[in-house]
DNA sequence: ACAGGTGTGGACCGGACGGTCCAGCGTCGT
DNA sequence: ACGACGCTGGACCGTCCGGTCCACACCTGT
């Protein structure tokens, strides 16, 4: 029937993996990844250990980068529709609301790509590579969004687009880990609203900014 | 006695305390707190498990504990005298070169009291409430230097120091974090350069950034 | 000289962890 | 029907880690 290649997983197989994916990536996101054993896993998924293995020869590590996979496609899907568009300044507002939604909903004021970056940044080189593209590829779309905008005459033409994406994640992510000690979104909510006046006041550039101060 | 008190540390203690402690610090910058075990700590600084124990009875916790103290003391450090300033656009200009630099002195992009944030916040509440007032602490050293700037009427007196301030912060730390996979700094760049335009700017506040939005 | 407390060394322990191995089961294609 | 191979279970292993314990050296005041 369907061609199994050699290697390949059946249904049932695949479903186990994303079954156990899925699982790792909660514990991940609440204990760390060092606060995660194989051993929680298993319990988590009532599977066992050979199977942990079967489905992810690499070990551990492999794991981690599948889970990071997950969290990066759920992460950039939770901002659709709006991610794609960003066109007029309602989309981005849909956007934000829908990101701190996502943000909420998972109840410790992290970002799973964020918290997975600070913890394997500097440890896990292989992780780490797609961690890089990962946020290449949100900070890209957010990009094409301000260019959008750029191109309709809502914001000025003059910005650096990348730069300007940029700063929107780093103050999302400065924000989630300020929120943290918090226990409260306030932080979240202050470093966007700043990020969100500098979206809509006529940007000034880099060397702008640097004259000014100097 | 209660335990140890009564002036218990010797000059000679307190410098092998303090020699475990700098190590310490060293290593969970590069490793990460789970990274870093005892054993490490005791061949870097030339001691022994029972010395460990001698100089914090807690355990690692308590010398992670420590370990925070003394970066926050040690960033609170590098901002002066700057921080203490703030009360014009070239003594912020001066802070954030300084600060810059010091993060690029310690190599990984990464901020010591935030990565231990990021870390610890989830899982170990003692140490989450003492960072907790450590962001406070910087927080308001902060506000207090927008608060001259709106005295002094460089800075729009209708804009919230405190939630300005925490922008800034979020900025640096977002910004650090983005770097990380990049190795690269222009992240931190990036986002520092727009927090800094939206000081400069006639700041849009909270309900007004909302209500353009919508 | 002696006593008591601080500083130091290092063996040792129990448990947790990542990872291996092998044997049996289920299912699919022929 | 049957063989192949993916799927599953769980015992087992070597290592590492945080933490304990005890012996001893050193300093200091009396």
């Amino acid at each position: 029937m369907t061609e199994r290649t050699k290697g390949a997983l059946t249904e049932k197989g695949r479903a186990t993996r994303q079954r156990i994916v899925e699982a790792t990536a909660l514990r991940v996101l609440d204990d760390g990844v060092d606060g995660t054993s194989l051993d929680d896993v298993r319990a988590a998924t009532l599977t066992s250990k050979s199977q942990l293995f079967h489905y992810f020869p690499g070990g551990k590590a492999e794991l981690v980068r599948a889970v990071a996979q997950w969290e990066g496609e759920q992460l950039l899907a939770a901002q659709e529709p709006y991610l794609s568009d960003l066109s007029t300044w309602e989309s981005w507002a849909a956007w934000r609301r829908g990101l701190e939604a996502y943000y909420l909903d998972l109840g410790r004021w992290a970002c799973p790509i964020g918290s997975l970056t600070a913890q394997l940044a500097a440890t896990d080189a292989k992780t780490a590579d797609f961690l890089r593209t990962a946020w290449t590829t949100w900070r890209t779309r957010l990009a094409d969004g301000v260019r959008r905008m750029q191109a309709a005459g809502r914001i000025d033409p003059g910005a650096d687009a990348d730069r300007l994406a940029t700063s929107v994640l780093a103050a999302i992510q400065g924000g989630l880990l300020l929120s943290q000690p918090e226990r409260a979104s306030w932080p979240l909510a202050a470093a966007l609203d700043t990020a969100w006046a500098t979206l809509h006041t006529p940007t000034t550039t880099a060397a702008e900014a640097a004259s000014a101060g100097a």
